[in-house]
DNA sequence: ATGAAAGCGCTAACAT
DNA sequence: ATGTTAGCGCTTTCAT
């Protein structure tokens, strides 16, 4: 591949010269530009990325590390997705629009040697974005942080050591819970929880207990562990079911959209009512939430955004690496559709004036 | 941050031992190699990726291009990115397999300036992976791959300048069409295509095609222009309402899941059922179209095995840049559900011991 | 307006 | 077993 040398000494010219036409810097001669432009083009030179980055101290480059449940390999687990590739979308957009690329890294939530991965991609860019939290210590992310400016997306608020970017899950779930509670009345409430150690589901159930204990006469009978993934939201509901002695409880409220519509769809699967024999509640407002039926009330949380500013706030940081921490919570979004027993929306769905009569299809074969 | 120097001094030793320490390569003395992990360790040192690059002439990085319709930006278009999350999961895995980061791009489908992105991008990687192939005319793509291996994804079958990796399009599509056509045997057909210059599109309804020449009593009565956006799905079926003084066709087939999804909750929005008045299908086999109800028949693409293969493939041309060009056809698989007309599927779904008398939910306040 | 040359941090011959 | 040193390709003072 031809280099910058190849480039100059074809143009007649130093390398500074060429660098300096590259970058449109310097005043240089119309001439010897035009010459140099020339070259360049007639080479299809490329400058090389490495070498850039090592002269410049500095690679454009910004790393995001997404955890991605276990189970998740073997699946057809593509809800999940949903919420990690917005983030990505987010980051990669405001990146690029600084000229800078993502270098992206995804591992298992319950791999161990995550730090390693990550200590070395920390050679490799100028900051890191990480979501979901994957099990670091304290201490590997405080070692992690010295090297690089970090942003944790969806982790715990007031990280000491990093700056926190994550929608306000407590808020949304304590409006998600209220509603549930002050307009259904249920008796008796499930609840279906993240991973462990998920901040983000951690803050939710903090949430919805805050509302319940408001509410002494709204009982909790019981939780199950989930882990984000729409099988395990599944999962929940069987061994509800399995205990054939107890009663359903009037409310299932999930940790996340995945796995309530995982729920809902095995309730339904048992000739299970839903929202009449038990009310369903996620959390994400994913798309497919709405092709339920009924469809998922929920709450919506800005994934994109957190991308961005994730983003935003790394740019910051390398600009400045001795600003202060800080923990922006993005605002949520109560969506409420008929899984909590709402009925049908209010907002009428334009009906076609050629409705009346349609020719019914062939019968088959 | 510390660097090797720093190491080497620390250690006593020179910056040769150190860096024979990091990759375990040379013989080196128990006592020495002790010493140097044990200052390495102190210092928190990783080695500067790009100087690594620069001094390895390989920088263990592949680029992946990803393109986004445009609409995505503003929609709440969650369901396509499906598509590419997978893609990327699959090329993130086998890179990450073999210890190389994966570099991604988003652009807009329509972008110009998309080749200058991909130009300078292919400075910064050791190989290319381009999804979706945005649009590049066959001289820019050639211009690209004589800089950088380059591998296509869901691209022109028989590129000659870069190997391809793609879903066999065509042959799903005989097979979908032809269960359609043979099963439920439509008398007209309406077609939502995908975006123009889009390979697998286009290949998708060549395969259409392919079988309505086979079965001249079946007639398609029109197209859509579609660009595999939800919303272009439903504009697709709104347009076709809004001709009132034409009958629906007994059938949609569309170029992907999300458009036949939007199109099924159209129809069914303006009280038409699926499949009774009309018969839908798609292409894809993304989750969200079993929540549909009905569920969504439609074609499977392996689109994880697609990101797999084609880093495979990748490395395999970085190794060896005079390999000849392949294209590697995915095989795909029917799935049918009731959305074409077919009952619902014969496979029991369990049903619950405890079903026949469940408590009523409390009625709501 | 242009050139010369000193690094940037690391690897890998080649010496010892 | 360990050290020396010449690059890798680019940017950028500092001269001219």
């Amino acid at each position: 591949l031809p280099t910058l040398y190849d480039c100059a000494d074809l143009a007649g010219v130093s390398t500074a010269t060429v660098s300096r036409v590259l970058h449109g810097y310097d005043r240089v001669s119309d001439k010897t530009r035009a010459r140099v432009l020339e070259v360049i083009e007639r080479l299809g030179y490329v400058p090389d990325g490495a070498a850039q980055s090592l002269s410049l101290r500095r690679k454009e480059i910004v790393g995001l590390a997404i955890g991605a449940p276990d189970d998740m390999a073997t699946e057809i687990e593509t809800l999940n997705l949903l919420f990690t590739d917005q983030v990505l979308r987010g980051v990669e957009m405001t990146a690029s629009a600084r000229g800078w690329s993502v270098l992206i890294t995804v591992s298992q939530l319950g791999d161990q040697g995550i730090f390693k991965r990550l200590n070395s991609l920390s050679g490799k860019v100028d900051g890191l974005i990480v979501v979901d939290t994957p099990p670091l210590t304290p201490a590997e992310l405080a070692r992690l942080a010295s090297r690089a400016p970090i942003v944790v997306v969806a982790g715990v608020p007031d990280e000491t050591v990093a700056d926190v970017v994550a929608a306000d899950n407590f808020g949304g779930s304590v409006a998600l819970t209220r509603h549930l509670v002050e307009h259904h009345g249920p008796n008796t409430v499930h609840y279906v929880l993240g991973p462990k150690g998920a901040p983000d589901a951690t803050e939710r159930f903090a949430g919805f207990r805050h509302v319940l204990d408001e509410h002494p006469n709204v009982r909790l009978t019981g939780t199950s562990e989930g882990t984000f993934t729409a099988d395990s939201g599944r999962r929940a509901v069987q061994s509800l079911l399995a205990q054939a002695s107890r009663q359903l409880p009037d409310a299932i409220v999930c940790a996340n959209d995945p796995m309530a519509i995982a729920a809902v769809l095995e309730l339904q699967a048992h000739h299970i009512s839903v929202p009449g024999d038990v009310a369903v509640v996620g959390f994400d407002g994913i798309y497919a939430g709405e092709l339920l039926d009924p469809p998922l009330t929920t709450v919506r949380q800005p994934m994109r955004a957190l991308g961005e500013r994730a983003c935003d706030r790394l740019f910051e940081r390398i600009a400045n690496p001795q600003l202060e921490r800080t923990t922006v919570l993005l605002p949520t979004e109560l969506v409420v559709k008929r899984s909590c027993g709402c009925p049908a929306e209010p907002r009428p769905r334009p009906l076609s004036t050629s409705t009346a009569k349609r020719r019914p299809r062939a019968a088959g074969s």
